[in-house]
DNA sequence: GGCAGTCAGTGACTATTATCACGCTGCTTT
DNA sequence: AAAGCAGCGTGATAATAGTCACTGACTGCC
């Protein structure tokens, strides 16, 4: 009884060594998730890792107000160590991560994932450069509010998006604002800006993309 | 002919297994700061880990213009994955890292912490321990930076500050505008209406802090 | 067609932070 | 003691971003 899910797994982490993989299929679950699906509430693990399969998810932090922004996006062949998001929860703040597009998530258990650092170099690789690519990016995102203003926040943010959903972004300016931890109006405005300049078009929930780099 | 470090590596690192230590001993080279030093500059390996022996040392990001702000302090027993550091050099900014007080690191080349993941177990746990707690702190401080105004953010800062070197904060309002990346005047401003609270004195080149939890 | 609801555009106002310009203080150097 | 300098205080002003109030425009539904 082969996991249907195996030859996915494999396309999307070629480096794993085949007992890995094997243990993988047999082991862990795969998990559904359409848009708007939040990572969390879905897990029936509380601590897991979680490897993407295919879709698109964001991670974002999320303070007690309400109040959100953007941390970064994950794409298939990634992995967030769920584990900094259980952990990760000051007294004020969590870190949540939402299917963005149509995903397939595999979900692996914290203490499965512990033992096979240990057992396969291929994960505990794969661990390792999680954590960095990860902080990396986070990085990234930091420099981009401490250093930059909100037009240049929203270029660069605009930028990611298209980066990894392509050129239609399907979003209406309330949802930008919310990732950017801005509101709405500001938000508008600087679009129109940037329409101005011809870098893009605006139509009702989505925003046609054309030349980024030039502005 | 012992390392006349490797009692403090014990010392500040009891988790280490026996053989991980003399390894340490051996080959790793043991460096002395002064407060201002900066750790890159003096590094002589490019890529290395560095494990913080005794001091303080802060890890700040720096972009082209010369801005900075603080990404979080490593006290003794910490340790900050330099090879963050050489990566995550983007195209305008980059991580450093410089010592606060004197201090003395153990610098471990990037390639002997590779083997050592594999070969010894404690040191994969805490590589892998070191990027979840850093990456948590790199979290509060972006937490900082997006959800609050400046007067709270100062206060965060301090609050930290006093946890890692007490409650005589030697700094002038110059280089604490620097570490929050704002301006000295404004730091002024905010530091007046903390002391007018009674939560701290002003006095030349350092802060005495009474109580910041009652503002 | 009419109604409700979401999305977007806009002007006026406010709050926060940055910047500029200056003066004062107290320490160090000569 | 005089000069020089770093650190700090402060008012005025500017720039940026957030908020409020309102409008119109499009969408889906009955």
């Amino acid at each position: 009884m082969e996991n249907p899910n195996k030859e996915a797994i494999h396309k999307q982490f070629p480096q794993f060594e085949q007992p890995l993989l094997d243990t993988i299929s047999q082991e862990s679950v795969v998990k559904h998730l359409e848009a708007g699906d939040s990572v969390i509430e879905t897990g029936q693990y509380i601590r897991s890792n979680i490897l993407l399969l295919k879709g698109l998810l964001k991670v974002y932090r999320e303070d007690d107000d309400g109040n959100e922004f953007l941390m970064y996006y994950l794409e298939p062949g990634n992995a967030c160590a769920l584990s900094i998001m259980c952990t990760a929860r000051s007294e004020t703040s969590q870190v949540k991560a939402k299917a963005v597009q149509p995903s397939d998530v595999v979900l692996i258990p914290q203490q499965l994932s512990e033992q096979w650092l240990a057992k396969y170099k291929t994960w505990h690789h794969f661990v390792i450069a999680s954590y960095r690519d990860r902080f990396e990016e986070l990085l990234q995102t930091l420099d981009s509010i401490v250093f930059k203003s909100l037009d240049e926040r929203l270029l660069f943010y605009l930028k990611r998006h298209v980066q990894v959903s392509g050129p239609e972004i399907k979003l209406s300016h309330q949802q930008i604002a919310d990732d950017l931890n801005s509101s709405r109006e500001v938000i508008s405005r600087l679009l129109k800006k940037l329409e101005q300049t011809g870098a893009l078009t605006l139509h009702r929930n989505y925003i046609e993309v054309h030349d980024l780099e030039k502005v």
